[in-house]
DNA sequence: ATATTAATCGGACTGCGGTCCGTTTAGTCC
DNA sequence: GGACTAAACGGACCGCAGTCCGATTAATAT
């Protein structure tokens, strides 16, 4: 008679990982936020991050697939708990409050999440098939979608959805606050005017 | 005594181009345009580009100075055309009808061309350093501003057109229309609708 | 024609993201 | 402990955009 093995395997998660890969994973973590922090992250290389974690080059990709993958890992928990603020959160961000004022929040919080993590956001995103596809750029269109269909818009919201999720897009909010040197309270009041004549439109 | 020369030099162009450069020139736009046609804008790399013109590398980029010059100056001619009708043809597009219907009109005409010229667009906007300074965009970003602002829109115009611009980005319609399947048309009329609620807004 | 000079030429070179594949090793079963 | 296997390892390798610099050549002055 033999017992059901109570860890790895069986419960539907990926195969669990092998000692080695796990300890490799957090040397090119903890290498990554070295590097990012001496730097920025706009000089990690793959290769100096395999250098530097004293790992082979293969290895740091097929831990994390390309180095977008690598930025996104590192911006997963920030990511998640900006994630958790505007969809279980308390309101104006979070349910409870009018669709139009969430959308204002959900903006000037999204304005300043690209403030704090500008670099990181724009190298995550940078991948060269689908930059539409991060996972986490879906998941903000479609809240904005969701968003404006509780305000009250008819018309295309899915589009509409993309119109503004484009003005959110981390690389012109970037661009415009350190190249053409606006005001990211700027940014924001624009913002809600823009949403606000959206919505209320016509 | 000596006669002031005529051609070269002196009337404050770019020093005429030595006949190899320029014969060079033409052969690479020529190869150029064959590999387009035959694989594709987003096939062409400089090196097989170099190969096909039966010239140095070297030559290429001094020619063009980068894979996005190169495509600018494939676009140049029919991007000329664009600008043309814009700014000095007839109404609606051209001046002469209200600001909201040039606007509608803007935004339909460019996505007309980002639909003809899609690979091309974007290759030349691909730039390492500085997607918004292509000279193009910056143009039509301010097109919309002026239009905005001729519409009676009191907000922030600058912003409201970088968010316009955003939505007019060729990476995203591209996008939307080949991944995400949405027709041509659609887009068109979506665009009515945001500049129309935006600038009637409130 | 010859000399001068400055622009042009071309291809070797760099740094990058990403892939491949022969070798090593962690976990498992006896 | 020893054999087995699937996974992980690592660094050589690829294609790419872009740079560099010694050799070449077109235009001009003599």
């Amino acid at each position: 008679m033999s017992f059901i093995p109570l860890l790895p395997g069986s419960l539907s998660g990926p195969p669990a990982e092998r000692s080695d890969a796990a300890r490799n994973r957090e040397r090119l973590l903890g290498a990554a936020r070295e590097l990012i922090a001496e730097c920025g992250a706009d000089a990690l290389t793959m290769d100096r991050l395999a250098e530097r974690a004293g790992v082979g080059k293969g290895t740091a990709f097929r831990r994390f697939g390309s180095r977008a993958g690598l930025m996104m890992t590192l911006l997963s928990d920030s990511e998640a708990a900006f994630q958790a603020r505007f969809m279980f959160g308390p309101p104006p961000l979070g349910p409870g409050a009018p669709g139009l004022e969430r959308l204002i929040a959900f903006g000037a919080a999204r304005i300043a999440y690209v403030m704090v993590h500008g670099d990181l956001v724009r190298a995550a995103e940078s991948t060269a098939h689908g930059r539409y596809e991060v996972p986490a750029a879906l998941l903000w269109q479609r809240h904005i979608e969701f968003l404006l269909r509780e305000a009250g818009m008819d018309a295309d919201p899915f589009l509409m959805a993309m119109s503004l999720s484009a003005t959110l897009d981390p690389d012109r909010l970037l661009h415009a606050v350190r190249v053409q040197g606006v005001a990211p309270e700027r940014l924001t009041e624009s913002w809600r005017e823009l949403v606000t004549r959206v919505v209320s439109g016509r």
